[in-house]
DNA sequence: AGCAGGAAATGAACATTGTTCAAGAGCTAT
DNA sequence: ATAGCTCTTGAACAATGTTCATTTCCTGCT
């Protein structure tokens, strides 16, 4: 009658988030998983390696979550027949905005997650999820009529969100009332604005002399 | 004979740093940095009310530190004459490139800390000192023949500050190997380069009417 | 029904941590 | 010398991640 043992990995991660949204990763203890899913502390490691592997875990469905919320904008957009890049981008953003301001404590936990482990086996299924957000912003930058290959655009998309992505993180170092998110928006409209302008222009392919060596 | 307070607090701070650079947040430990120190543990905490307060101490130093050498960075170019702002841009982020390169363990545990602590008192040393780095980069943005009243200066200083930032940071949550320095200075590259020109084209006032409620 | 075998759950036990604090050591001024 | 004060010490406590021998539970077979 009770759980089965997938089902109860679920219950364990719906936990694990609620206890991560609420303290961050110092708040993801073994026992109070344990406490909360009626199961013993022996039984979470039977069913995940360690903590680490149940933050790894709730990181992904966040991860996948955030993906899948994107997409679904851009497909609402796209239903409304807007194709202006910079509304397409913007958002793309404010979704991104919405979605970090929902997991207060869970989203600075992602980022800093994989910090400290030195070298890890390779290409990860972490990264695959961000690549599928990468994704999603180029192929809308193909929409614009910017003169850019297929590499370069991949670039763009990358700088671009890792752009936003660095704006909203820094919003939310400080304290966070709503002038921080005025801020932020403020920022990532001047942002994609002076981003669009640019690469209209052509300021992608500006080289600058100067590399660091 | 012995040292200072004041001396033994920078000795702690020292090691603590070396602590952290090599293992991140979670190797800061206060027997390890007592028995390091040559002192007891109970002394650590009559230096410091606790880690989370050495942690910190540690951070601003970085912080900085970090400012100096931009400072410094700004000035070199000063010297030489340089004063085109995609060039004095791409030394700033070059600045902070070979920076958070040089402090591997210890740069992701400085973004990755005020995390988790819901509410603090105000205004922070903390802000004074990433203020200061954004107002190196409003510098030098001064210099550009931008239409920018002040404000919107100081705003585009900030978005592109946390932009180098993003990139930087996004870069270093995969392995980081040598594939992905080059990532990270072609983004810093398009960023800059892309900002420059979209600001010259006024991009910078390109409002949208799509807002997130 | 009874039973054997394996899988899963249990929670006591261990190691490691941050932090405290009573006891002592060392110093200084009288 | 001694009282008083500060600083140091390290043992002790509580909280944590993790392990593992034991128990419990189920499943399939006779």
């Amino acid at each position: 009658m009770a759980l089965d043992k997938e089902e109860m990995s679920e219950k364990v991660l719906a936990i694990a988030e609620a206890l991560l949204n609420e303290g961050g990763a110092e708040n993801l203890k073994a026992r109070t998983i344990a406490e909360q899913a009626g199961i013993s502390v022996g039984s979470v490691y039977n069913l995940f390696a360690d903590l680490d592997e149940v933050h790894r875990a709730v990181n992904m469905r966040l991860l996948d979550r955030l993906g899948a919320t994107g997409l679904a904008a851009m497909a609402d957009l796209e239903r409304q027949g807007v194709t202006d890049v910079q509304h397409r981008i913007l958002a793309m953003a404010a979704a991104y905005v919405r979605f970090v301001e929902a997991h207060p404590g869970s989203w600075p936990a992602v980022l800093a997650f994989n910090r400290g482990r030195a070298t890890r086996p390779g290409p990860d299924a972490y990264d695959a999820l961000l690549d599928a957000l990468f994704d999603i912003v180029a192929g809308v930058l193909k929409a614009g009529d910017f003169g850019l290959d297929d590499n370069r655009r991949a670039l763009a998309a990358r700088t671009l969100w890792s752009s936003v992505h660095g704006i909203v993180t820094s919003g939310y170092v400080a304290n966070s009332n709503s002038r921080q998110a005025e801020e932020i928006w403020h920022q990532i409209e001047l942002l994609v604005g002076v981003f669009v302008k640019g690469l209209e222009h052509g300021g992608a392919f500006a080289h600058a002399e100067t590399k660091p060596e």
